[in-house]
DNA sequence: AATTATTTCAACCGCATCGCT
DNA sequence: TAGCGATGCGGTTGAAATAAT
């Protein structure tokens, strides 16, 4: 897998929490030619990272579309209806999601939900909010089976695809994406 | 106010799969 | 068709944030 490519002199590769100053440099490469390639992209753009690494920042994070802010009760109705049918497929469920990641899916059904699950084996008579045995195939079952992910295809403008998208309660902590594209 | 325990989530790792040669 | 590199996916880790004592 992770080959070196270059058996001479080890390229220098950085691990760990991304900067902001790394965040504009992929967003800056992206907007001017578009995501993909994702190794030679990490070269061309001067980062330290590796081409998985990018990816990884670029689609959980710093994509325009990204949604952000607290699972709404649909969505965690409808994370709970896949993973009932599919289990940890969380790549499949999160293209019923919109705007939410993999990542971030997985993330919310370990803690979040698992949580409940556990609360609920230990105090069956208070479980009624949330029983991700009882599939509420109702509510989601005909959406679910069309399957159409949100397109990933670079548009050309980024930062109007991110407007677009601005979720309502964008009031996160720390410094956010929206403020890395009004940057010069 | 200080310390400890718990929770959250960004990021890494290893494996699987795909596409090209 | 085997070999190889790139990409995608799911599991896991660990630092930071938050809650509890």
């Amino acid at each position: 897998m992770d080959k070196k490519p270059g058996r001479s002199q080890e390229p220098e590769v950085r691990k760990g929490p991304w900067t902001m100053e790394e965040d504009l440099i992929l967003m800056n490469y992206i907007g001017n030619h578009g995501e993909g390639e994702w190794n030679s992209l990490a070269r061309s753009a001067g980062l330290k990272r590796t081409g998985k690494s990018c990816r990884l920042r670029w689609l959980n994070y710093l994509k325009p579309d990204v949604r952000r802010g607290n699972i709404t009760a649909e969505e965690q109705l409808l994370i709970m209806e896949l993973h009932a049918r599919w289990g940890n497929r969380w790549s499949k469920i999160a293209k019923h999601l919109p705007g939410r990641t993999d990542n971030e899916i997985k993330n919310y059904w370990r803690t979040k939900i698992r949580k409940h699950i556990k609360e609920a084996e230990n105090n069956p008579s208070q479980s009624s909010e949330i029983n991700p045995e009882q599939t509420t195939s109702s509510q989601v079952s005909s959406d679910a089976n069309a399957v159409e992910p949100c397109s990933p295809t670079y548009t050309g403008n980024l930062q109007e695809a991110w407007m677009g998208a601005l979720p309502t309660e964008s009031n996160d902590s720390f410094w956010s994406v929206e403020d890395l594209w009004y940057m010069p």
